[in-house]
DNA sequence: ACAATAGTGTCTATGAGACATTATCTC
DNA sequence: GAGATAATGTCTCATAGACACTATTGT
């Protein structure tokens, strides 16, 4: 890409009306616990939340929106991404996917402002030791349900509906689960992370499916000791489960067989 | 989006460089059949092409690129790409999706140009009857592995082998195979489709796992006229063979059961 | 008869799905 | 022992996968 040398004189630039920016928003995701009860040892209530930002001057002033911000010329959209991330959640090394473009003519008031969307999964812990930087009022994290029942800025509730829709198909069909998961985990743990952002994901058997080796052989594997013991847990029951974890083994999904 | 009338005039759009243009770029697919023997009758080969279109001026002049264009302030990028697939290939109305967007830094020595890219499958006779309007020499179809071993203009090379991935990914968990294919085919044609866009795709008992109802269930149908009879066809085999139709129901696939 | 593709019969091993049962540990 | 979650036993039916075999029709 060394041609720019050869630009021809003749040639010009801003023939045409250029846009006015290109921002990256980010729908932001993380599944916060709650105990259920003080006393006894029992599965946390897990709940999808979106982190969303008070916006503080025109337009849409007053109302809550998506972080993001615009790109610089010596940039990509991705890296826009990961800068606007850190620096409204301190976050880095998460899991950071753009998944579609907004460019609705009249979507901003500002002008025409293309914008690309990005989601991001964060784990709760990584969250909580996030700066209280930029005022800690102004940013909040909202049940998703909740969020697409507000009255977002821009077209950011259509944005939302689609990163949502975009995370479901994903937690069903690749190994994202770990994104909201410890290292080491147990099947429950992972049967409720799924059914928190697929509710209607429901397998009676699930511990068999997951566990028969041979059919989905390798998704997860059990996490022994250096003398090959079972590695179990008790943090949410009373009888220690096994823990898994994620092998980085990818199955090949067909409709056709 | 009614709040432009509030802008403050303190409010500049221009305080950043802003974006030089905001192109579309399109990856054509098709599949061409050529018949494997003038005389008798058998399964035609099919081959995966790309459309490319020769550069004519500076930047890359001379050089193969994909057909595109810039966006307008007045269209969605969306709308941007079927007008350029119309203008370039006079189809409408075939599959298009956006797939990525391609902003790097330099990767358009003409200015800062964010690149939209979208694929879109076109059925071989769809793109016979196009017009040779453009000069029918700077018009080509390549076979996609080709096209990879050729040196495209831009980062093309990279946008086509993200189209291939895609589209690879798509034809075995989405059912746009029917883009490929006339309404009613046979259970090999479906399977040379199928193979020709993922080579490594073998199953040894297609018909059989297709066909089992229950499974499978409802992908495609038998197709029959108006008295309930099959309808069959013998284009590709001396014996003729049922034909089906794709019906509109999209199974869910799921890594855990 | 041969070529070429379409489609079935049959057998085996494995998986899904449902439900009851047993295991382990805390309070 | 009650309560809670973890994990296995067992049975049935559906499916995958392999491979041999039969079917149909143009040349």
């Amino acid at each position: 890409m060394d041609e720019s040398k050869d630009r021809p004189s003749s040639y010009s630039v801003a023939a045409f009306r250029t846009p006015d920016g290109a921002p990256a928003d980010i729908v932001i995701f993380t599944i916060t616990s709650t105990e259920r009860r003080a006393v006894k040892k029992s599965l946390p209530l897990m709940e999808l939340q979106v982190l969303l930002i008070e916006r503080k001057g025109w337009p849409f002033e007053g109302q809550w929106a998506l972080p993001g911000g615009f790109s610089k010329d010596t940039e990509s959209i991705y890296e826009t991404a990961r800068r606007e991330l850190q620096e409204e959640t301190s976050i880095d090394d998460v899991h950071l996917a753009y998944f579609n473009v907004y460019s609705e003519p009249g979507r901003d008031p500002r002008g025409w402002m293309i914008s690309h969307a990005f989601f991001a999964l964060v784990n709760e812990r990584q969250l909580l030791n996030r700066k209280a930087a930029d005022d800690a009022s102004d940013v909040k994290l909202v049940p998703v349900e909740e969020a697409l029942r507000m009255r977002l800025a821009f077209d950011h509730n259509t944005i939302v509906a689609d990163a949502l829709e975009r995370v479901r198909h994903q937690m069903l069909t690749t190994t994202i689960a770990k994104e909201f998961l410890p290292e080491k985990f147990t099947i429950s743990e992972l049967y409720q992370v799924i059914r928190t952002v697929v509710p209607e994901f429901e397998e009676s058997n699930f511990i068999r499916k997951i566990t028969a080796t041979q059919s989905r052989n390798g998704i997860i594997e059990e996490v022994r000791d250096e003398h090959g013991q079972s590695v179990t847990s008790n943090r949410y029951s009373q009888r220690a489960a096994q823990l898994y974890r994620f092998t980085d083994y990818q199955p090949r999904l067909s409709i056709y067989g």
